[in-house]
DNA sequence: AAACCGTGGTC
DNA sequence: TGACCAAGGTT
């Protein structure tokens, strides 16, 4: 490793300046209160490139469906996905599937232990294997998240001269966390550097005068970051297709034959070749973009990498549904009831909340299905 | 190395 | 309102 040329006391200033500081004022999340590896993980996986607000949430939801490696791993790839609808990069759950399914079969269902190992499992980078081995596993090894480099860099002073997200300045930033690190605590350390950069060394504004770093901080809040290129906007237009179906009513104190109304709506899978959310489920995309506005029942924006998508839905009746849109992947009309429990894009789950025709959460829509098929089994048993 | 993979909150 | 961007990984 190369050599820094800090001072040890500064190097042991800053370590017990951060680990006191971590002390009194960590967040008290979801993830910290499990001491179980997989937990650890499946928060791990879902925090990659996600926000921690949105993952609180998401996460426990996630853990009362999937609890341990082997629910997981048993689990078809529609319902992980479908628990997943809505947090996007979709390879993630599924490289997490893929990965729970080898502990299974080739660990007895016991995560790997080091981080040279969990490295070894999809989905799992230098940053994630990391995470898990000193988080669970107290190995002393650093982690080199967006935080860390941020707040290192502002610490070290490494503006110029090192361009931003090199693997150069990522390497310095690895061997300087490495200096930095608590042995005694690994994980906490690692949390700590993250927290700081979570919550005080913040990318835009960050908050000098509460850290506990910025006498000996180089630069004290200055960072740049390269220009990002412009959003584009495009247009698009979706079909929303519902209709009611009447169904006899069956099973239990039918000798009454009653008729039920069954709302559905037409949902589309998108090919499992498709480059960007495979097999995920949405609705028919319209052959015109330009909706009359006599038409038009909704118009959202929708971010999906650098496209801002102005899109537009309208509704359409089932006799007119083939003639008005493209043809794309399988179709299905999905009772309402369970299009929640799909795994729907985002856009899809947005426009059918905002319409409000879900009438629950992913995970509630999940767990409700279980309980109908459990309910169902007893009943033909 | 650089491009690609989603989304919603935030200011 | 729109630009920014978050506990990255894979190819």
């Amino acid at each position: 490793m190369a050599r820094l040329e800090w001072e040890t006391a500064k190097i042991v200033r800053l370590r017990r300046m951060l680990m006191a500081w971590y002390e009194h004022s960590h967040r008290d999340l979801p993830w910290r209160e499990s001491r179980d590896p997989y937990a650890i993980w499946v928060s791990e996986v879902m925090l990659q490139q996600t926000r921690v607000a949105v993952v609180e949430e998401r996460f426990k939801e996630f853990l009362e469906l999937f609890p341990t490696v082997d629910a997981l791993a048993r689990a078809p790839e529609q319902e992980v996905l479908a628990a997943w609808s809505g947090l996007g990069y979709y390879r993630r759950p599924r490289m997490l599937h893929r990965a729970a399914q080898f502990v299974v079969a080739n660990c007895a269902g016991v995560l790997p232990q080091s981080s040279a190992e969990l490295r070894l499992l999809p989905g799992i980078g230098a940053y994630t294997a990391a995470a898990i081995a000193s988080i669970a596993f107290g190995e002393c090894v650093a982690v080199v998240d967006g935080n860390v480099e941020r707040v290192l860099y502002r610490v070290a002073g490494w503006e110029t001269g090192v361009r931003a997200g090199s693997a150069a300045l990522k390497r310095k930033v690895g061997e300087l966390a490495g200096e930095l690190m608590d042995a005694e605590r690994p994980g906490d350390f690692n949390q700590a550097l993250m927290e700081l950069g979570a919550t005080v060394c913040l990318p835009r504004n960050p908050l000098c005068l509460v850290c506990p770093l910025s006498t000996d901080c180089y630069t004290r809040g200055e960072h740049r970051r390269p220009p990002r290129p412009p959003m584009l906007s495009r247009e698009i237009a979706h079909a929303l297709a519902l209709r009611t179906k009447y169904e006899r009513e069956t099973g239990r104190g039918a000798s009454k034959a009653r008729a039920r109304a069954v709302r559905e709506v037409l949902l589309e899978q998108r090919p499992a070749s498709a480059t960007v959310m495979p097999t995920m489920w949405e609705l028919p995309q319209l052959r015109e973009a330009a909706v009359p506005d006599r038409e038009l029942c909704m118009a959202v924006r929708h971010a999906i990498m650098q496209v801002n998508y102005y899109v537009r839905i309208r509704t359409v009746t089932e006799e007119k549904v083939a003639a008005l849109t493209l043809a794309g992947g399988a179709r299905r009309w999905v009772p309402l009831r369970e299009a929640g429990a799909m795994a729907l894009t985002g856009l899809a789950r947005k426009v059918l909340t905002r319409a409000r025709l879900l009438p629950t959460e992913p995970a509630d829509a999940l767990a409700a299905m279980r309980t109908t098929e459990q309910e169902a089994d007893a009943d033909a048993g």
